[in-house]
DNA sequence: CCGAATTACTTTAGGTTTAAAATGATTGAA
DNA sequence: TTCAATCATTTTAAACCTAAAGTAATTCGG
């Protein structure tokens, strides 16, 4: 096998300029983003980020969630939704209670209100996003789909994984 | 100008659907790779994300920066810099004066200390990253950087500018 | 059955983050 | 000049977030 000179120097010196680029420009995006709609949640309907995420996540499972499950869709940590949760019970959003068959674990879900008012947020945080799309052909967003999904596999080889 | 059933029922109730699941993806892919390099900063260097990340501006411009410069561009609230700036000015990383022509300004930039270890995480941080790429081809690599620039351009649109 | 390991969650300490108000310095228009 | 507006930064209050240690319940191998 012959190696030109270009080949042979990435041998031990790889340029990486371009991934890294690459990850401050996805870093940007996503933090343009993230802003606006924080922005936007506050000035609508005075609410904050987190609070929105995890009443997502609540409302995709009407039978409830575990806190486990929550702080696993949501890649927190486990502290973090005990606070989260503790000041969304607080202000009647979501009912927490002991699971039967395991003391260890709290169901919780979206109360009436939690899921109404979420539904109200969810329309227009939609209309939002798609906004932020808007320049993207249809192609543009399909192939950004794949790209991250290929991404997103790339990258959680580089996590280590917990032993089973 | 006609338009069928579909085109019709879009002007007022168009599918956001795939919109929002890009959204949520760039989003995953982001908290991913967010996570695995502060856990990898931490055990490497005992470092946090916020203080590589200011350190990173600081590398960038070696005459200084202001801190509303360091606010913009890490796209932070200004209280946020003045915490990171005085736990960075405490632990000798970086030099803060203020301005002789603008007593208002706080000019400040990486110490040497500062710079070397600065230097010394960058170098490790942007293998880490090429690897978090790794699966992806160089012609991936350029589409995503493209899709990600017309992605901010977009988002951009969205975002209330200060009036000039 | 029993004790070690695991699991679910909470607590703690410290840092990060925001929005909003406050402080002090500079600028600019009348 | 002068004073209202603007600008850079800091302060404040509250929430968010992590890592690590702690508590209590469950599981599982022997």
């Amino acid at each position: 096998m012959i190696l030109d000179s270009e080949t042979k120097a990435s041998e031990h010196s790889e340029d990486h300029g371009d991934e890294l680029r690459l990850w401050l420009r996805l870093l940007t995006c996503t933090t343009l983003i993230e802003g606006e709609v924080r922005r936007r949640l506050r000035e609508r309907f005075d609410v904050t980020l987190p609070r929105f995420d995890l009443m997502a996540q609540l409302d995709k499972a009407p039978e409830g969630m575990t806190l486990s499950d929550v702080s696993k869709r949501m890649m927190v940590s486990n502290g973090n939704v005990t606070g989260l949760v503790e000041r969304l019970v607080e202000s009647g959003h979501i009912d927490r209670r002991t699971s039967e068959t395991d003391r260890r674990v709290q169901m919780i879900r979206l109360t009436k209100l939690g899921r109404a008012e979420f539904r109200k947020m969810a329309a227009e945080h939609e209309i939002w996003i798609a906004n932020v799309f808007a320049e993207l052909s249809e192609k543009d967003v399909q192939d950004l789909m794949r790209l991250l999904a290929k991404t997103k596999l790339s990258a959680r080889k580089t996590v280590p994984q917990k032993a089973v």
